[in-house]
DNA sequence: TATATAATGAAACCCATG
DNA sequence: CATGGGTTTCATTATATA
């Protein structure tokens, strides 16, 4: 690829002034200074510190400083890319400060003892990038230029903590934590958090031995122009891919799209696997079962499985199992030997599915499949202009036509109605395609856009039921599910469906309108058991799990696909990968998960 | 106000070809 | 092995309409 511009290992050590005499590898750099840090509380950045963002502290004094302080760097970085790059090259000058940013956010992602939650968004890169250059600079003291004042020193200053804070860092302290992990704990938890919520945060950021992030809570609010973010977010990934030390020839383990895209197997293609061996971290209960989007940008799908404890993904393509293709990757401890699927099987071709077409069929339109179904469908006026297109030719239009016709049906999932006539797929056919009873999201206020967007954000049931199947043995009187991220339900629909009775269901869903259409559903189907509603998963935390957990003892299954916005291809405004707004609500769901199973093991 | 519609590409994959 | 064409993609936002 183009061997220039982008950031190589090399480059970032040949530039920067290391000062030191140490082999210093990018990721053994643990940038343990928390001491400001726990100065503040968690909730204070949310409060978006705007004052003293960008034009904080000093004077710049060259148009050049001005100009990078327009885009959010701090004075110290500026100055620091300009003592490195010259004043003539903006651009270097540019890739430098961007190198620091991405590197410092790839720090907060990795590296569970920084801890710059403290920072507030505009200037979290640059007190990252500072910390990284400073390295084992404990002091916050002055990160102006003086790069001898990271002295060997261990000591923590802590003195600038709210007395709060300071008591349960101690108590934290007494019990045998690091400070480190303690003021983690807080920033994260927040100021008010127990002892005991404390702790289990704790036990949780240990048991993942990954180099985790959850101490990195706020999202990149950072409000640069489009392209210096995105070209952040790709120096990101970069680095990311970079991370696993060595050059780019050593085969990183970069995680691949199987082809065919059946995962360990589906019923009719056969059985790949049917006997894995999971990582240790991930064998004890619950069972938990992640889904997202499988074409992610690169990198994604490495992160997550190296936070679900490195269980390797099963993607698969739902056009194995119904007659629309959805391409998703799954993550999950379950068993995966006699797995069976829903019955009756849905029909796998849209002839079969929508048999209502066939009639107005051309030859010429060779589809069997639909693509991926999606929250937005077609306009009227597009159906409107392939019909005018066609009604100009017979029976045989000409090729250029053919293609144009096709190319938007393919795109937009169009099916025949009439002669000439496409249109999109209606609400309840989208229900079936995608293994739900009709009308399930009909009704209660909801619009027909609302359905769709609900719909084209869902499972496809059968496809998870035939990875849940395998429960239906182990719990024969049923299950307790935590369900994130819930939607309208379609992990719930699928266990009922394979005949699991549902016990306690707590679903965060943080749409009011999809948690009407659960507890719709629920009702309509006479459910036994009991679903709690919560809104969401950011105020789930480790009290409120204990007391629903404590109620009917511990969840069997943690089920939740969490949201795609910005991974998924069609997002051309924010496809800014797992970091970005909402799709970092990821992190969320391995917080939890986390929090349960270290619940359930001290039960 | 609430809902429907139209405009808005690129990343990452496939696969054939040299 | 590189390359270049072909294909797909759980969407966001501004504007129009009822």
């Amino acid at each position: 690829m183009g061997g220039n511009g982008n950031v190589s290992g090399d480059d970032y050590e040949n530039n920067i002034d290391w000062d030191t005499d140490d082999e210093l590898e990018i990721e053994n750099i643990v940038p343990s200074s928390c001491s400001n840090g726990v100065a503040r509380n968690g909730e204070a950045i949310v409060s978006n510190g705007s004052g003293e963002a960008s034009t904080s502290r000093g004077v710049s004094n060259s148009k050049l400083v001005q100009h990078f302080l327009g885009m959010g760097f701090s004075e110290e970085m500026i100055a620091k890319a300009i003592k490195e790059n010259g004043e003539a090259d903006t651009e270097l000058i540019l890739e430098s400060l961007l190198t620091y940013g991405a590197l410092a956010l790839e720090e907060s992602h990795d590296e569970p003892n920084s801890c710059h939650i403290n920072s507030p968004p505009q200037q979290q890169f640059v007190n990252n990038g500072q910390q990284l250059s400073s390295d084992y600079d404990e002091s916050l003291a002055d990160l102006s230029d003086s790069d001898d004042s990271w002295s060997g020193s261990e000591a923590l200053e802590i003195s600038n903590s709210l007395p709060t804070n300071e008591k349960a860092i101690l108590s934290l302290s007494n019990m045998g934590y690091t400070v480190e992990e303690a003021s983690a704990a807080i920033a994260r938890c927040g100021p008010e958090a127990s002892i005991a919520e404390l702790t289990d945060f704790i036990c949780a950021a240990q048991m993942a031995k990954t180099e985790a992030v959850f101490f990195e809570e706020e999202k990149p609010k950072i409000s640069l122009n489009g392209d210096l973010k995105k070209r952040k977010l790709y120096e990101l990934e970069m680095l990311k891919r970079r991370k696993r030390r060595g050059p780019p020839t050593e085969d990183d383990e970069m995680i691949r799209l199987p082809n065919p895209m059946i995962g360990f197997g589906t019923p009719l293609e056969g059985i790949v696997l049917s006997h894995r061996t999971l990582p240790e971290a991930a064998i004890a209960p619950p069972y938990f079962y992640y889904e997202n989007v499988a074409l992610a940008p690169k990198g994604v799908w490495d992160t997550i499985s190296r936070f679900l404890y490195d269980v390797e993904p099963e993607f698969v393509d739902s056009k194995y199992f119904c007659a629309a293709a959805r391409k998703r990757g799954y993550i999950h401890n379950l068993p995966i030997t006699n797995r069976f699927p829903l019955v009756p099987l849905p029909p796998l071709t849209i002839n079969d599915a929508l048999p209502l077409t066939k009639r107005w069929w051309p030859a010429w339109d060779k589809r069997t499949k639909l693509n991926c179904l999606q929250t937005v469908i077609g306009s009227a006026k597009l159906t409107d202009r392939i019909r005018k297109a066609l009604e100009k030719w017979g029976d045989d239009p000409p090729e250029h036509v053919q293609r144009y016709v096709i190319e938007e049906c393919r795109k937009w999932n169009l099916v025949w109605v009439g002669k000439n006539k496409v249109a999109p797929l209606e609400p309840d056919e989208v229900e079936m395609l995608l293994g739900f009873p009709k009308n399930h999201t009909r009704g209660g206020g909801i619009s027909r856009t609302d359905r769709y967007k609900s719909l084209g954000n869902s499972f496809q049931v059968d496809t998870v039921a035939y990875h849940l199947s395998v429960l239906k043995e182990i719990f024969p009187r049923g299950i307790n599910m935590l369900s994130l991220f819930s939607g309208i339900g379609g992990a719930e629909v699928a266990l009922h469906r394979l005949g699991v009775p549902l016990n306690n269901v707590v679903s965060v869903e943080i749409s009011e309108a999809n948690r009407d259409i659960v507890r719709s559903w629920w009702e309509q189907t006479n459910q036994k058991g009991q679903l709690i509603h919560l809104t969401d998963v950011q105020q789930v935390n480790g009290d409120r799990l204990e007391q629903l957990m404590g109620s009917f003892g511990g969840f069997d299954l943690i089920v939740g696909g969490s949201p795609c916005n910005n991974l998924a291809g069609s997002n051309r405004v924010s496809r800014d990968g797992l970091e970005g707004e909402l799709s970092s609500l990821f992190y969320d769901y391995f917080r939890i998960l986390d929090l349960v199973k270290c619940i359930m093991n001290k039960q």
